[in-house]
DNA sequence: CTATCATGTGACATTAAAAGTCACGTGAAT
DNA sequence: ATTCACGTGACTTTTAATGTCACATGATAG
């Protein structure tokens, strides 16, 4: 499984973008972050649209912040890359009516549970600006 | 990526492996658990080399446990699989000295640290005849 | 008005790791 | 000596993220 390097980077570019006062643009970033600039705006466009972020069009147009940082968590970033999948390690639904194999599935998706809580709790309470302050330190 | 779920298959297999008293062959599990049993013999490998199970050739040959499964925890069995890793989403060596980069991975390491210890624990401190306790009620 | 800039998006190519397959070597029991 | 069963190298298949390309859409400048 290849693992997804979203949040990360992502969080990377909010931090970038607060520091820039004119909008910047899908190509810029492509460069700053070694990104193709169409994926760039795929993936900013899921942030557009759970308000983190605008874009403009045109001349003079790109991408910048629609809230300031200290009013977006680790955990509102996360959902507007669609809450992806925590986990490389899964317990499909059993195939069977096997009771051990339910067993067996449900302890696994027990402690995975237990483990995403604490990831989306630990994101929960961060905010973007929180980071931005730890690197100045 | 395409999710690890050996760890539930290797559980069920345990579970039904303790309960049956002879020697059980790989290409019997294959047809139990829809695997080929090549792939039987090489994920069972892993547990051998871990003390978890062993192995007879020849005639009357096959798996057997070598401890009993209330001394075989769902830790245990994440270890002999190799402790696959846990995440689907990851935070990669900074790829520049940027500290802002550093600091989103960072926090996306923490997250993910804290929820790995969660998850170990939770494997830890359940045995696999636990979860022949649990299905039989 | 039209040329230019920039986003929005469908379609396709690439990549990485698990899962699955095949073939054959090794060793044990009859 | 034959059959059974594990051990394992080498390969193919699968799946979803990632990355790329081309072009449509809309906004601004002059």
């Amino acid at each position: 499984m290849r693992t997804d390097n979203r949040l990360p980077r992502v969080l990377h570019i909010l931090l970038h973008l607060d520091e820039i006062d004119e909008p910047v643009t899908s190509e810029r970033m492509g460069e700053m972050f070694g990104m193709d600039a169409s994926l760039v705006r795929r993936t900013m466009g899921g942030l557009r649209k759970h308000g983190l972020v605008t874009s403009t069009k045109g001349h003079g147009g790109g991408w910048h912040l629609q809230r300031p940082l200290s009013e977006i968590s680790l955990m509102d970033v996360y959902i507007a890359l669609g809450s992806p999948s925590v986990f490389a390690i899964g317990a499909p639904e059993p195939s069977s009516p096997c009771l051990l194999e339910h067993a067996a599935s449900d302890a696994t998706r027990a402690a995975m549970g237990a483990a995403r809580q604490v990831f989306e709790k630990e994101l929960g309470r961060v905010s973007v600006s929180d980071l931005a302050r730890n690197a100045r330190i």
